[in-house]
RNA sequence: GGGCGCGUAGCUCAGCGGAAGAGCACUCGGUUUACACCCGAGCGGUCGCAGGUUCGAAUCCUGCCGCGCCCACCA
């Protein structure tokens, strides 16, 4: 038994992690493994995710990032737990945003799209599509992304288009789509048609002027914020109660500057209590006017083009309308028509949400969706608990919107998109042409307008797997197991996904778990933008600190539904974690740390040994829980926790106590080491996948972690001994320390010492641990005691005599004293207050009670303890 | 105008009915043979304010104050 300690081995791994030099080839030999390969024919349970494409008009920002280290972390478990595992990739060829930025491209050429023509502006936006897209997927690979790469899709390839199509005959011949002349909201810069969500919302300064119609006794005054828009007024509206202008119902007024006389009119819509009462009507140019002239039969006078420039005849036809606004003022204002004027007058304006500019308000012929049906559909299948939201507070938003749906505009008036399959042709016919149609031949022409960019992302959880055609992989993966992304497009996507999916997969929901993230703040939670320049490139944090670190960071941070506020410094933590996990792991390896023999009877164990062994065993189960919960922030903490207070801290330092002893012990120990880290770096892959499949296959000599099992709990029971005395030996290196160090001693200068309790003779068995981790000599012959030092423990009181050869700092051990004391005393009060009262004692659950009589026990000790030490210590330092 | 959420250590955030926590920052001490991207020891909080419920409240209720977000057709 007298064996030799093993020949520390020569670790194989570089002195340091150097993540630029190893990720890309790592991700390249899991790509060309197929490990990322579904295999739709498997045996296994599916688990399937659809990336949410992102769009191809810029490039992956932390927002993205973050959704993609949780997805990819998500898939990497289940793999490792034996699922069938698909994470379909794709991008979006994303409508307005991407004509958009090719339209600003063209623009520094200073060309339009209009000088280029429809057919090659179309063949434009392709090229920029190649380019963005493949830096897109570059940028995947760069992360991490364990995704299918056999199954990428784009929402403009043929298969997605025919999807598109088969759903939009679909719905047009079930009556869910069709055509209609209504107020939309109109971008005059991108001009198109916009849906409501499309518009933003802003409070701006503006101004309210009242304006008098008609003259003498028959006059009324109204007040607009939009002046240039009474060229098109065809009514005035007031409130059939409203007694000051009952007499007036049904009567004309002169809308001044026009010549024209309108009716007046009543309306439930009109709120008395609000301006004058009064209200002018533009049913071409504002959308209650345009109800309140459907109700009163009113004709609808367009005086405002597509770009915003008038068009009415007279003096201010084609000025823009915001040229227009201050002249229609000036010329009521020459005719005494100004009654009076708030400025600055600040109310809600509606802005493109792409491009900011203000929306206007137009009547247009445009395709809707008949949202109501598909809409209480998507209500029930999260009421029902098909598809549950995480957290829970964002499904009241969920519901909130899917139950109070208008009809959702699908046309815009882009080039970049699907076409809609709708033929005009003689005598007003109309034809929706189906995938399988032949087009219909002379005579007719394809509807111009493109499809909202949404309508082809929400098919993405079936088209992408083949729908229509029932392929083997919609049979697998469909419904999906999960969809995670932000909470920003909740309405956007989210919605419209549960809408088609349960409409074109016959009730089927199409995803169980919506997961939900916050939005990524700067470090003082202010929005990351290009404008305020406070953004962070994650290839900047990947460049610096590497994937791991940067897919670290952001899942720490990642608490369900609410923002994170990101700054360098976190990604510089996150960055010396991965450090720390690399040195502890080289440290063991170079100390003999193995997979090869199993771990020894539980028995042969030290107590260390089995304290880490279980507190491992926690973690398990706890990273478990915390993953089916959505939980990133708390199982990275845990993870980091453990890794570092835990394992590094103490464990790998009662180990070089063990490792020194030799024999079987060292041996046992390189078996724990082995084990532990083994877990660990199972554990952390699906968050850190380069550095723990570095670590992972050196240590082990497997072939990829990849494809390694995920841990389970042993089920076997938590040694509590083993536990109080690590624990108890943690407080007590701690107070020998924290002693050390009030008393000024260097951290090197070693001290001889003796630790005596004959309370708990097990916790001995650590002496040589607490001596190795407080620098503590065995005492020699001339040995004097000069100070003593006495720790309460659980089991009772450990005493400490340190040879300070004289020169104890009396004055800093008595301000210690006396802080202990004080601390002491506020908690014996506090139980004793406790203690004294009826009304705790008697209503209070039992072990509540008791634990506060501990407390108060164990202080009392203390005190008692520190009144001792106080008399035994001399005055001062003299 | 409705709805939701948040105000806890200098900063960013956990905790959400029974002894105030983490990361970063800060102070002091360190050539301790894994790691200075480190080690050790510390400092730091009447948990926004005021009431209430309770034996007990950061945690539940009410009202204020201050933020943020979402929705909404108020001229």
């Amino acid at each position: 038994m007298t064996e030799t300690p093993a020949a520390p081995q020569r670790s194989e791994l570089p002195p340091a992690w150097n993540p630029a030099e190893v990720e890309a080839g790592l991700y390249e030999r899991w790509v060309e493994r197929g490990y990322f390969t579904a295999d739709a024919t498997s045996d296994k349970p599916p688990f399937s995710i659809v990336l949410p494409p992102p769009n191809v008009n810029g490039s992956l920002h932390m927002g993205h990032a973050l959704n993609h280290s949780i997805m990819d972390a998500l898939t990497r478990r289940r793999r490792m737990q034996g699922y069938e595992v698909l994470w379909l990739p794709g991008t979006d060829h994303a409508g307005i945003a991407t004509q958009t930025a090719v339209e600003r491209d063209l623009a520094g050429e200073g060309k339009s799209r209009h000088d280029v023509g429809r057919e090659k502006f179309v063949e434009r936006v392709w090229e920029w599509r190649e380019e963005v897209g493949g830096r897109i997927l570059g940028q995947m690979r760069r992360l991490g992304d364990g995704v299918d790469w056999t199954r990428v899709r784009f929402t403009m390839d043929e298969g997605l288009s025919h999807a598109v199509q088969t759903i939009f005959k679909r719905l047009y011949d079930d009556g869910l789509i069709y055509r209609a002349e209504r107020i939309i909201n109109w971008c005059p810069r991108c001009q198109t048609a916009l849906s409501d969500i499309e518009v933003d919302h802003s409070e701006d300064d503006g101004e309210l002027v009242s304006i008098r119609y008609g003259s003498g006794d028959d006059s009324i005054v109204v007040a607009t914020t939009r002046a240039e828009t009474m060229l098109g007024d065809t009514a005035v509206a007031v409130h059939p109660e409203d007694e000051r202008y009952k007499h007036l119902i049904g009567t004309e007024v002169e809308v001044p500057l026009t010549g024209r006389y309108v009716p007046v009119v009543a309306d439930e819509h009109v709120d008395p209590e609000f301006g004058t009462g009064a209200v002018k009507v533009t049913p071409a140019h504002d959308p209650n006017d345009f109800e309140i002239g459907r109700r009163h039969d009113l004709p609808a006078l367009t005086v405002m083009d597509g770009r915003g420039v008038i068009t009415a005849h007279g003096p201010f036809q084609d000025m823009d309308r915001f040229e227009a606004r201050p002249a229609v003022v000036a010329a009521l204002r020459e005719q005494g028509r100004i009654v009076a004027e708030k400025r600055p007058y600040k109310h809600s304006v509606g802005h493109c949400s792409r491009c900011d500019t203000v929306i206007e308000p137009r009547l247009s012929m445009q395709w809707w969706v008949k949202v109501a049906p598909l809409a209480e559909a998507a209500s029930a299948a999260v009421r029902d608990g098909r598809t549950t939201i995480h957290p829970p507070e964002l499904a009241k938003r969920y519901f909130d919107w899917v139950d109070n749906l208008n009809d959702w505009c699908i046309s815009r008036q882009l080039w970049w998109g699907h076409r809609i399959p709708v033929w005009y042709g003689p005598n007003d016919k109309v034809m929706c042409v189906g995938p399988d149609d032949e087009p219909p031949g002379e005579g007719w022409v394809q509807d111009e307008d493109v499809l909202d960019t949404w309508f082809s992302s929400g098919l993405w959880p079936f088209s992408t797997l083949g729908w229509p055609t029932q392929t083997a992989d919609l049979a697998k993966f469909y419904p999906t197991s999960v969809l995670s992304t932000g909470y920003d497009i909740l309405f956007f996507w989210v919605v419209r996904m549960m809408m088609f999916g349960l409409y074109a997969m016959d009730g089927k929901q199409p995803f169980d778990h919506v997961f939900l993230h916050g939005l990524i703040r700067d470090q003082h939670g202010k929005k990351m933008s290009k404008s305020r320049g406070n953004g962070i490139d994650p290839i900047d944090w990947m460049d610096a600190y590497g994937a791991d670190a940067t897919r670290f960071t952001l899942l720490r941070s990642a608490n369900p539904g609410s923002d994170m506020a990101l700054a360098d410094e976190w990604a510089a933590g996150s960055r010396n974690f991965t450090t720390k996990l690399w040195n502890a792991t080289r440290f063991a390896l170079g100390n003999g740390a193995t997979v090869e023999r199993p771990l020894p009877p539980r028995e042969e164990l030290t107590d260390a040994d089995r304290w880490i062994l279980d507190l491992l065993d926690g973690l398990v189960t706890e990273v478990d829980g915390h993953f089916e919960a959505f939980q990133f922030a708390k199982l990275s903490e845990a993870l980091y926790h453990f890794t570092w207070d835990e394992f590094c801290d103490w464990y790998l330092e009662l180990a070089k106590v063990q490792l020194a002893e030799g024999g079987t012990r060292a041996k046992a120990t390189q078996s724990v080491l082995g084990h532990v880290l083994d877990v660990v770096l199972r554990l952390l892959h699906p968050l850190t996948p380069f550095i723990t499949e570095t670590l992972w296959t050196t240590l082990t000599g497997g072939e990829s972690l990849v494809v390694a099992d995920w841990p389970k709990p042993t089920g076997g029971a938590r040694d509590e001994v083993a536990a109080t005395r690590i624990e108890g030996l943690k407080k007590l290196v701690t107070e020998i320390r924290r002693f050390r160090s009030d008393q000024g001693l260097k951290p090197a200068q070693k001290v001889a010492g003796k630790v005596r309790g004959a309370c708990c003779v097990d916790l001995l068995d650590q002496v040589p641990a607490v001596r190795s981790l407080t620098r503590m000599t065995e005492p020699g012959d001339d040995f004097s005691v000069s100070v003593s030092l006495d720790v309460g423990l659980p089991a009772g009181t450990v005493k400490v005599e340190l040879d300070l050869s004289g020169a104890v700092d009396v004055v800093a051990e008595r301000k210690r004293l006396a802080k202990d004391l004080a601390v002491a005393e506020k908690e014996r009060a506090q139980c004793e207050g406790k203690l004294g009262n009826a009304a705790f004692l008697d209503k209070a659950p039992a072990e509540v009670v008791a634990k506060i009589q501990s407390r108060l026990t164990a202080a009392n000790a203390e005190i008692d303890r520190i009144h001792a030490r106080l008399e035994t210590l001399p005055q001062d330092n003299s």
